[in-house]
DNA sequence: ATTATACTTGAACAATTATTCAATTGTCAA
DNA sequence: TTGACAATTGAATAATTGTTCAAGTATAAT
């Protein structure tokens, strides 16, 4: 039996079928991507990379990366959504962090891919 | 001397500036930004999974991920030039395989990140 | 040569999204 | 209470993006 497509032999319909197969199921290819799809934008980077040394507040991140308080505060929520980082209000003020170190990891394994990419 | 922004001590200060010197030069922070970008698609994570036993043709994707043939032609051109993605032709086929097996450690960093967040 | 197959490409359309602007909430100080 | 400050929010706009459709290559078979 031939693969009506390229012609493949059986061993390579099988792949075809596994393939299928190994496909996690739909909801978590929506959660997968969209994990990406928040990791996938410079300010919400810059964020993250500049929390990964510890909390800052709105005003601190909005001077790191000199964009408007309400631009940074847009994508905040958008962290904060995604459960990539948490907040704490002290007073007037509110602390942002990393929820947790995995994100830190990701993170840097991103950035060792487009290092040695660029080699 | 205190922070301006929140009232913050000096220590406070001080990772502000360290944040700011920790930011990655712009156009590393620009290429992760589209590297993320380029795997927060469902159907180009789909393609790269299906991709993550071996070479297939693309007309064999298109029928794994039940799309057109141009829609997968597209998707996967947005992998190729990535380098997540590299294509040999075979006469008329042309297969597809992951670049290199870095994509799969981050691919499944990122699964498993989903995983443990759903607990 | 002609036809069929495997894939690519460009334009077009709908949908999504990042930032700005203006208005608002919540908290502290006077 | 009044004013100032930190942050959030909603609407609007411009820009980006995924898929479809139609037309185009390149290779193989007749």
């Amino acid at each position: 039996m031939k693969c009506p497509n390229c012609g493949g032999d059986e061993l390579h319909l099988n792949r075809i079928t596994e393939a299928k197969k190994a496909l996690p199921e739909a909801s978590k290819m929506t959660d997968l991507a969209d994990f990406y799809k928040v990791m996938g934008d410079e300010t919400r980077l810059k964020l993250l990379i500049s929390l990964d040394n510890g909390p800052l507040c709105v005003s601190d991140l909005s001077c790191i990366l000199n964009m408007t308080l309400s631009a940074i505060s847009h994508q905040l929520k958008i962290l904060r959504v995604a459960k990539l980082v948490k907040s704490t209000k002290v007073g007037k003020v509110v602390y942002y962090a990393l929820d947790d170190d995995h994100i830190k990891k990701i993170l840097d394994m991103g950035l060792e891919h487009i290092l040695e990419r660029d080699e």
